[in-house]
DNA sequence: TCATTTTTTTAGTCTAGGCTAATTATTATT
DNA sequence: AATAATAATTAGCCTAGACTAAAAAAATGA
């Protein structure tokens, strides 16, 4: 497999992570930031491989041999990102353009190694489960923080969004993996809701902010 | 710079090295492992980019920005190097093929970070110095271990040729970087060499082995 | 149902990096 | 100095992965 059918593979992979059974082309497209004329093309020769079940107009279902193989590009991208901020002291909005690159070193020893080094995570530093050797991955149910109810409560696991910009908020307004959070108030008419967090700190935020985040009920 | 192109400069640096001034179209394509056809349409894509001075039919000289930039490539190949040998338990000679790939990693923090994670190591495991982040190089004189005369002394500071095939044959006599040597008798027929290792073990090797082997009078 | 809109595919073009075969320049040898 | 040998370049072709424009299929909705 090269970059760029890894990098396909994984998008549609996280395209057909919602249970969704078939992705679209433009789907693909917006994900890739392609042309779908370009991605006509590619999900043919993904077709060829068998990694992806491809017909003509009617969308992409990932294969059982093609979930394994992007889940271990899954692997390995988290696996870099976890030495990047464990070891180097990257700030987790700093590794994720580092390990799209990282993640496509052909070694098993590399990261075999590294996993043993980094002494087995189960999580990133978004809060993305490690898939095993074997792609096994243990995911606990996950809430998004915007459909949560009033007094609800519960902790932040991961993010949604890994972008930049969006971590650098998080960390502006004191949201972290970890922290324990309860619904104080949900407006009906824009969605944004106000939670308490750490049993100190209120903190107000936009249902697109909170549709990024994942909470574990504790 | 695309990763080919990094390759090809390195190459050429490479080849450079022994003070020749000029490097031919047959010197890059036997280092490249490509033809000499496709070495001149990289030489004419190098010398646009100016890292590179290339007269058609009369070879090829590296210049000052191409220096360096390949310099910085060397860089982080090495720091790669010390990094899977020290932190993740690679023998030496199962680290050139990795670090092959992860020197073509774009991020200047990420090596920036690698360097003081290491400890900002001067050499890499096969003793070759590790330029710093202006491409500077300490480069102490060394001899080639064929060319030394009997009864001269030393110590192995560095190996010429980095293949798995060699340096497995040098863990096998039980040399190493590091090792205090002496010749004890040469061969003119065959230009064999017998020396001391660690004033206990004495150690026949061919003129082609020795040949790769540097040493530092101490 | 049938026309319009949207989505997807195909056709054709481009660049990077390879290749082989043919040509040309340089170097070596009579 | 002329010819032969060698080295290097050019020409033409190939594949991967992009793109645009045109064509075709599917979905929508009047
Ligand atoms: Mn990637
Ligand atoms: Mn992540
Ligand atoms: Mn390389
Ligand atoms: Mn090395």
């Amino acid at each position: 497999m090269t970059t760029a059918e890894e990098n396909y593979l994984k998008a549609i992979y996280h395209l057909s992570e919602g249970g969704k059974k078939s992705v679209s082309t433009n789907d693909v497209a917006g994900a890739m930031k392609t042309k779908p004329a370009s991605v006509s093309d590619m999900l043919r020769k993904l077709g060829e491989k068998e990694v992806i079940e491809y017909r003509k107009y009617y969308g992409v279902h990932i294969t059982d041999e093609g979930k394994k193989q992007a889940l271990q590009t899954i692997r390995k991208h988290r696996l870099w990102e976890v030495f990047l901020v464990d070891k180097l002291n990257f700030a987790w909005d700093e590794v994720h353009e580092v390990a799209e690159e990282l993640e496509h070193i052909q070694s098993p020893l590399l990261i075999q190694r590294l996993d043993a080094f980094l002494n087995y995570p189960k999580f990133d530093p978004h809060g993305d489960p490690i898939p095993d050797e074997f792609g096994d991955v243990k995911a606990k149910p996950r809430l998004v923080l915007n459909e949560m109810e009033i007094d609800q409560m519960g902790q932040i696991v991961a993010v949604k969004d890994s972008s930049a910009a969006f971590l650098k908020y998080l960390d502006k307004v004191g949201a972290y993996i970890g922290a324990r959070i309860k619904i104080l108030d949900k407006t009906d008419f824009d969605g944004s809701i106000e939670i308490l967090v750490d049993q100190k700190k209120n903190l107000f935020m936009s249902k697109e902010v909170a549709a990024n985040i994942l909470i574990q009920q504790s």
